[in-house]
RNA sequence: GGCCCUAUCGUCUAAUGGUUAGGACAGAGCCUUUUCAAGGCUUAAAUCAGAGUUCGAUUCUCUGUAGGGUCACCA
């Protein structure tokens, strides 16, 4: 109640955030790091996050692209108050659904006289527009301007004319003052001749209409902003507090990531088995830094350290490499439970699993869980340690025939068959309740010591794993339990003593 | 071409009118480990260039250079 009033009575309008993508197609970094900075603002201020459709290019849009959107914020844990699917007191939040509102707007500004129907065809505009270009001079539609305006009935484009073309001034949280010249104003479209609004126009109408205070957007937009502002000052509103946010770059850093230039959907890289705080955290920080050292953050602290006086000017590469890194870390801070549930179910999906067969039972699958997080990066690692059966050990016989033929060229056999036999011995002692690393370490290692440690070492990790790559033999044996430990090294000394004969 | 923006290790970046210019990823080396991985330690690596202001510029100013954006009935 008291917040309530105090929301009310207070002067500084309630932060408002929008993201604002248009439905072509999937969502890359660019866009899902524009969405997460709204979001994070949003939050902080305890405000009012939109995620609003822009669907004015019928020719452009992609079907299933708005779903394709909800998901992938939904999987970013992004979460909008209002969106396509939860239209606010201002309506909808899909701009096609809004038409009305636009030509209600472009009424207001013919009424001032401060917008016209464009008479000109697409051919005579192009020839305008070479011209320009032949005498290497911006193209301005306003030297064409027509002296007199027909009334616009719908059947032609709505221009707006730029009542007052001069030398523009704003402030921009993130570039500071910024200032263009009067070529950066000119009469643009305000709704084309579907009778659609073009983003100029709607998006400022919509951020009015839906009380936006914070306008976040990347740095593409900076040159079109004196137009922006024309517009408010037509309308007489007060624009915005703008944020310009800085471009991510390609790896070679010579232009914008772009879909052609392997921008990713977001969503693949929740295939690869990325976790969605690692996408977070991560895209929070390719143009934004808290000024500290720290970068490895959970949500709530993400939130609390985001300032927009942090984000960056200049522009940077997406570095996969560090954001393998960087899931490491994350995997590292998950509960234990959520981490076996997400390799459990990796692991389920992959048809090689099917067909080993191997039991995903949680007991062995968080018994072997601390030697799997060692070993992979990202999920998808998962699935290359099935290919090369490097998690075969854990699940699956070693193979004994391979192993003895190996040992019958390479090893001295009765050497094998005395420290086995050692281990074997030394493991059997051990009792069930101490059959632990450190314990089954300290039954073989003096005598390993004594022996020669590959002598004796190297054997047993082939009779556990059949492999000459495995985590090391003790943690092998845990997480195999004693009984199959035993089992393998029994098999693995007949062998020997088969290949013996 | 006009207008506009940007510039610190290979990459992401920190710092500030005074630091040995700090950290992270990747690299190299060492340790540990039966091997691989993981882990630990160490190491190499940068202020775009030139002027100016200043006792002192990476930081402020100017010029240049390079890169980017924009000049749509796309957003």
């Amino acid at each position: 109640m008291i917040s309530r009033i105090k929301e009310l009575f207070s002067k500084k309008p309630k932060v408002v955030t929008r993201f604002a993508p248009s439905p072509t197609g999937f969502m890359h970094i660019g866009g899902a790091r524009t969405a997460l900075y709204a979001y994070l603002w949003a939050l902080k201020n305890n405000g009012t996050f939109i995620l609003r459709i822009e669907d004015t290019d019928t020719e452009r849009e992609v079907e299933g692209s708005i779903e394709h959107i909800k998901k992938t914020l939904s999987w970013l844990g992004i979460e909008w108050k209002y969106g396509p699917d939860k239209p606010g007191p201002f309506g909808s939040c899909i701009q096609s659904e809004r038409l009305d509102t636009y030509r209600e707007y472009a009424q207001k500004l013919i009424a001032k006289g401060l917008a016209y129907p464009d008479p000109y065809t697409s051919e005579e505009l192009e020839s305008f527009r070479t011209m320009a270009d032949a005498e290497k001079r911006p193209f301005l539609y306003r030297k064409h301007r027509p002296e007199t305006f027909e009334k616009w009935d719908g059947s032609k484009a709505l221009r707006f004319k730029v009542a007052n073309p001069r030398r523009m001034k704003w402030h921009d949280e993130v570039r500071g003052d910024l200032e263009a010249g009067e070529e950066a104003l000119d009469d643009f479209i305000l709704i084309k001749k579907d009778g659609y609004p073009t983003y100029n126009f709607a998006h400022i109408i919509d951020d009015l209409m839906m009380g936006v205070t914070h306008v976040m957007r990347a740095d593409e937009f900076i040159s079109s902003t004196p137009k922006f502002l024309s517009l408010y000052e037509a309308l007489e509103i007060t624009p915005p507090v703008l944020v310009t946010l800085p471009p991510i770059l390609r790896n070679d850093k010579t232009k914008k990531l772009g879909k052609r230039d392997g921008a990713k959907d977001i969503l693949e890289y929740k295939k690869e088995g990325f976790l969605p705080e690692t996408m977070v955290n991560f895209l929070a920080l390719v143009g934004w830094n808290p000024g500290t050292e720290r970068e490895v953050f959970n949500f709530p602290d993400l939130v609390k350290a985001f300032e927009i006086a942090k984000i960056h000017k200049a522009g940077g590469v997406f570095n996969e490499e560090k954001l393998r890194w960087m899931n490491k870390e994350h995997l590292k801070l998950l509960p234990k439970e959520k981490f076996v549930e997400a390799v459990r179910e990796r692991l389920s999906e992959n048809e090689r699993v099917k067909d080993l067969g191997w039991k995903l039972t949680p007991e062995v699958l968080t018994r072997i869980a601390p030697v799997i997080l060692d070993r992979i990066e990202v999920y998808s690692d998962l699935d290359l340690m099935i290919v090369d059966r490097d998690l075969d050990y854990y699940f699956t016989e070693p193979n004994y025939d391979a192993l003895s033929l190996r040992w019958k060229d390479e090893v001295d056999l009765k050497g094998t068959i005395k420290h086995l036999t050692f281990v074997k011995d030394a493991l059997t002692a051990v009792p069930d309740s101490k059959w632990r690393e450190g314990d089954i370490k300290e039954a073989i290692w003096p005598y390993a010591d004594a022996e020669g440690r590959g002598q004796v070492l190297w054997p047993l990790r082939y009779a556990l794993s059949g492999k000459d790559k495995s985590p090391n033999p003790f943690t092998l044996s845990d997480i195999l339990g004693k009984e199959t430990t035993l089992k393998r090294i029994t098999e693995a000394l007949k062998k020997c003593a088969d290949a013996n004969v």
